[in-house]
RNA sequence: GCGAAAGUGGCGGAACUGGUAGACGCGCUGGAUUUAGGUUCCAGUGGGUAACCCCGUGAGGGUUCGAGUCCCUCCUUUCGCACCA
């Protein structure tokens, strides 16, 4: 939608009310809501939003009476700050509010604004930004406690969806209030004195943040003097025994709309007759198939304009009827599709036995765009299968890793008359300065400029896609794999790269080689053979680093279900055991087994490479089949290691020291060393902290 | 606007519990090998400085012996806001 028509048509566009059919989510708003608090392989953030999705609130519904026509009426109001209903100078109602629509009917000015309002944007984002506005009703309703007449006003800030369509203004103490009670010139009250703010401070004209602060209450007759929790529980208490309110909980969370005006969706299996009303399509007549020959014109629903489709008798009287054309949001396919994986060939039943072996879904991957919508409907989704006995599991997903897009650069140019031509990546060269930062682009086939507008996801609109076919044939899916998971961590962004595959490939290529190399020097046959105790220093930190690599990876893959990391610690032991050109016996020993513990580490990254490499190591067993290998707490002992020596914070020396050195033995070397001596020349020490794990010593003087 | 994240060299990222900032890789620079290009190998690579050192994790303040990490204020970017899915 641009400047309020739709793009394509340039239609006009407005809202209308529809009939549609809803789901009920708002049941399970509870249990929704208290399961998070047990989905812990769910990330926290997800949960967080989902949380703030569902927003419980509690409050107050208050019940401003008035009368209509000879008849007694109330309007009813929801508010988290009841403390302040003292101070409520006036109530506001949606545009589809009846009492907005009531008043509207003698009144042309108004109703020409809730019109307008209802003209007005539907979405949350739109309606947070857009100038508030409002205009009198001309109706009044009572206060429940004061007895006072209030005025009703409609405002286009006011949502039909939450609570009861209308609110009541406390301009002392809600920011909107105020903007809207200073902007239309109604009263002001304060009735709350947050805690620590002068009473002197409070304005007429000018907004301050702690006027919605938390306090004692005031001017509000026999409540003063009462806190928040106070405040709120004798209102209440009044208003319910007058019958005009009590507390409520309320939650964002709105029912879930799924009707569709459009053909290519799940039908609606419903049968609408005029005397019998909804219908359900009965079961032997099920699946309700759509025809496969419409062509959408642009105007509309197509299935409302086949009656071969829409036509039908009703399934309780007979009598002619016709049925729903609207089709359902695709969330609800989504909401259960991965059900289906566990009895495909059912096509009796939702769901059989097998489900219920296979859920919940172990390990579920989608990105963060879906932290909410699809997420949420999907495990409202499964506690109305399981209510109706179809599966006993109600949460879908175990765990949840919302893995980042795939993005790449993005080359253009801009026409004179606003058109934009999209280039390949693979078609353009970059101009890099001397220390390789990117300063301009080429398209290779003209070698005219062509303009860089960054890194954003891939799309075939953007012609920045990739087809990672091309790829594997060139470099082996091993390093397509191993590029993707070095690159970042997998709920990052990943920004595509050929020269960053190009790396991955070479880094294969290095393993592939050494272990060559390694194989030819001796026969693997014979076996690792090492005489512990003869160990040179050299070959002894060769194998404590092998081990201590073995030990990060194993962390790495398993309690932080960090990739990149691991790769790189494998890497790293791999750049050592290139200098390591020890071809002794036992050099040949301690090389072999690192060498093995790379490949087994490195096999559920490049699979395909380390299954042939253990081969080649000799081992007649599949590596799949290989347990996963254990440290050798011998290895990972240290005798002698370093310690870090700062003065004042700042990093001035290193020592080392036996490994089992006491704090009072670290800081004695750390103020002995000639470095640091010259540092603390003529200035008294003052303290030498010596934090646990001993790797570290900071001198204050 | 509201909710959720993120911001560290030329680039992607690392630093897990407040303790050596920049691991690892890409790129770049120089060299070796090569008829040449590519490949491979070696060395260097945050900024300033002749050096000692100083400065540096979006900006500004604070806590601490010590802050990328904790607290406060602000800026920017990304995701979601219910009819794109």
């Amino acid at each position: 939608m641009i400047d309020g028509r739709g793009w394509r048509t340039g239609a006009l566009v407005e809202k209308r009310e529809i009939p549609m059919y809803y789901l009920r989510i708002t049941q399970y708003a509870q249990d929704l809501l208290d399961e998070l608090e047990h989905m812990t392989e769910w990330p926290e953030r997800v949960r967080t939003m989902q949380g703030n999705w569902i927003g419980r609130s509690e409050g107050v519904r208050i019940g401003f009476p008035y009368e209509l026509d000879g008849q007694r009426h109330v309007l009813s109001v929801f508010t988290t700050r009841a403390d302040t209903l003292m101070g409520a100078t006036f109530c506001a109602v949606a545009a589809e509010h009846p009492l907005a629509t009531h008043a509207a009917r003698t009144n042309p000015a108004l109703a020409e604004f809730v019109e307008e309002c209802k003209r007005g944007s539907a979405q949350e984002a739109e309606i947070a930004v857009m100038e508030k506005r409002g205009m009198a009703t001309g109706l009044f309703v009572t206060h429940p406690l004061s007895g006072k007449k209030i005025p009703v006003w409609v405002g286009n800030y006011v949502l039909m969806t939450y609570g009861e369509g209308a609110v009541m203004g406390v301009p002392g103490h809600d920011e909107r209030d105020f903007n809207f009670a200073v902007k239309y010139g109604l009263p002001i009250e304060f009735v709350i004195a947050p805690a620590g703010m002068d009473a002197a401070a409070f304005s007429m004209t000018q907004w301050r943040e702690e006027f919605a602060a938390y306090g004692v209450c005031i001017n509000s007759g026999k409540y003063d003097g009462l806190d928040y929790q106070g405040a709120v529980d004798a209102i209440a208490a009044d208003l319910q025994k007058q019958g005009l309110g009590e507390k409520q909980v309320q939650w964002r969370l709105r029912d879930w709309g799924i009707s569709r005006q459009r053909y290519w969706g799940c039908p609606i299996p419903l049968i609408l007759c005029p005397k019998c009303g909804d219908v359900p399509v009965p079961d032997e007549d099920l699946p309700v198939v759509l025809p496969e020959n419409l062509v959408p014109d642009g105007s509309g629903n197509p299935l409302n304009k086949t009656p071969s489709f829409y036509e039908c008798k009703c399934p309780k009287c007979g009598g002619d009827a016709r049925r729903e054309t609207d089709t359902m949001d695709t969330f609800v396919d989504s909401s259960w599709y991965f059900l289906r994986f566990a009895c495909t060939d059912n096509g009796r039943a939702m769901v059989d036995e097998r489900a219920n072996y296979w859920m919940a879904v172990d390990q579920y991957i989608g990105g963060i765009e879906h932290a909410i919508l699809h997420l949420l409907y999907s495990r409202f989704w499964m506690r109305v299968m399981r209510d109706m006995d179809l599966i006993k599991v109600k949460e879908p997903f175990a765990r949840l890793l919302t893995q980042g897009m795939v993005l790449n650069n993005i080359y253009s140019r801009h026409s004179g008359e606003g058109r934009v031509e999209y280039f390949h990546p693979d078609d353009v060269d970059v101009q890099l300065d001397a220390n390789g930062a990117q300063v301009g682009a080429k398209l290779r086939s003209d070698g005219q400029p062509v303009q860089w507008e960054g890194m954003r996801t891939m799309s075939k609109s953007k012609n920045n896609g990739v087809d990672p076919t091309d790829l594997v044939a060139r470099h082996g899916a091993d390093a397509i794999r191993v590029f993707m998971m070095f690159k970042a961590p997998p709920e990052d962004t990943l920004e595509w790269s050929d020269d960053g595959v190009e790396g991955s490939a070479r880094f294969l290529r290095r393993l592939w080689r050494m272990v060559w190399e390694h194989v030819e020097r001796g026969p693997p046959a014979k076996g690792p053979r090492q005489d512990l105790v003869a160990l040179s220093p050299a070959q002894r930190e060769m194998r404590r680093l092998a081990h201590a690599t073995l030990v990060k990876v194993t962390d790495d893959y398993g309690r932080r279900r960090v990739f990149n990391t691991a790769i790189a610690a494998v890497m790293e032991l791999m750049n050592a055991l290139q200098k390591f050109d020890d071809t002794s016996e036992q050099g040949c020993a301690v090389r072999h087994e690192a060498i093995e513990l790379i490949v087994q580490l490195l096999a559920p990254i490049a699979p395909h490479i380390c299954h042939e490499l253990w081969r080649q190591l000799g081992h007649t067993d599949s590596l799949i089949d290989h347990p996963w290998p254990q440290p050798d707490p011998q290895a990972l002992i240290q005798e002698r290691v370093e310690v870090v020596v700062q003065v004042n914070g700042k990093l001035r020396a290193k020592v080392e020291v036996g490994a089992s050195a006491s704090k009072d033995e670290i800081s004695a070397a750390a103020l002995a060393d000639a470095t640091i001596q010259k540092w603390i020349e003529g200035k008294p020490v003052r303290k030498v902290i010596v934090p646990p794990g001993g790797k570290l010593v900071n001198v204050v003087v």
